[in-house]
DNA sequence: CGGGCTCTGTACGTTTGCGCACATACACCG
DNA sequence: CGGTGTATGTGCGCAAACGTACAGAGCCCG
């Protein structure tokens, strides 16, 4: 097996297999059919009629994010609220203090900060970003501000809410019933459909962490899935 | 081994161990040091200020659970929002059809239909009532609308949304990276916690469709547990 | 060019949990 | 009283994943 499927770059664009574990979001447009007025890919955002959109772009300020940035530790105030353009964060529970497991991902397609909207500061996950890339940032109290004022906007968060919680379940449960490359297909799928891209920065040691498993269940997992 | 630790109706006051799982619901009291308006043990309704408490529980019926019953299928419209007063509601999500995996436990701290308040009306699990009792039951159209004029309603339930997320994930940590036996003592602490009784029926069938694993596996973990 | 570093592939023995089959215990009932 | 059903305990072989250790591949840099 000399050629990996996941190098540190991937293109993994001809081996996708007949996704068995559904992918709770997909099932949306990836186009950059965006609406036109300002340049932000975010849905969340996009969705808001013209006035509300307005008012809480004015309130972001663009911000890039690196991979490996964090922008949440579990327990920590959270400061702001981020709607990533083009980058991707993890969430990750911790559990012993060390041990980190993914149980969310959030693309264009949302908010990381959903607690914020809850009422709630303290951050109940890590939130790591996966894919580098852009997104717009917004203060706690602006934030908080903007939601009492925007209906619409609230109507977007909860119903994003909803989706993460979903989106959450559904990851424990393929955690509990699949086997690590089910999973690891799975996870390559999520990724691709929020990055937009068939490529993308990623280590076997990554994403061990991120599925929860052993650096070397990921190499023998990535191996199978070559077939 | 004769004496099981988990009989149809159990008793296990004496063996319950330093639980190293935290459960993240605990630290609250779970004495009927209730506020004395109303017969309503649910925390939830609880926390309102008398003027939408009244109001709350007046668009409510109350209505009595029995184990086994099944308040929504996933896909299911919610036609009404449960606020369990001494029952204990598990939600389940299902993959591939017919393997179920308990992600949340709702008892008389929170409120079974969240989605509801978050704008859905389609059910993201089953829910699954695993300890009998009484609940308030309230039609989805009143919720929106007591949900629409109540500002502290609206505050309580964000509050519970949240707590109802960091449940879930941490349990899916928890089916990740501990053994059976250890899940087992979790789950019974979760369960003891918001019964408040050490005696609840189950079968260890019923345990291994909680769990997501085997039986017997349940037997196994059981011995392990009486030490 | 030769070290150090990171990432990847392979191997070995052990543990956990699964699938299955079967034996026992107990309750209910005609 | 014997039959049927449900719940529980046990045994055996197997597959998946774990912990650990180590060897090659590629890269950066002095």
């Amino acid at each position: 097996m000399t050629a990996s499927l996941i190098p540190p770059i991937v293109d993994f664009r001809a081996e996708l297999p007949a996704a068995q574990s559904r992918a709770p979001q997909s099932g949306r447009r990836r186009r950059q059919t965006d609406s036109d007025r300002t340049p932000t890919q975010n849905k969340v955002l996009a969705a808001l009629p013209g006035k509300d959109f307005e008012s809480v772009v004015a309130g972001c300020e663009p911000v890039t994010l690196a991979f490996g940035d964090i922008l949440y530790e579990p327990g920590d105030t959270m400061r702001h609220v981020y709607f990533p353009c083009d980058s991707l964060v993890s969430l990750l529970t911790l559990v012993d203090n060390h041990l980190a497991l993914e149980v969310g991902m959030v693309g264009r397609e949302g908010m990381v900060g959903i607690p914020l909207a809850l009422g709630v500061d303290a951050s109940p996950f890590r939130a790591l970003v996966q894919g580098a890339g852009t997104a717009l940032r917004m203060k706690a109290a602006t934030f908080r501000r903007e939601l009492r004022h925007s209906l619409p906007l609230q109507n977007a968060i909860n119903r994003y809410t909803y989706g993460l919680m979903s989106q959450i379940s559904q990851t424990a449960a393929c955690n509990r019933f699949h086997m690590v490359p089910e999973r690891l297909a799975r996870w390559l799928l999520m990724t691709r459909d929020r990055v937009g891209s068939n490529h993308f920065q990623l280590t076997q040691e990554f994403l061990s962490h991120m599925l929860g498993v052993r650096r070397v269940g990921v190499t023998k997992a990535a191996g199978q899935l070559q077939k």
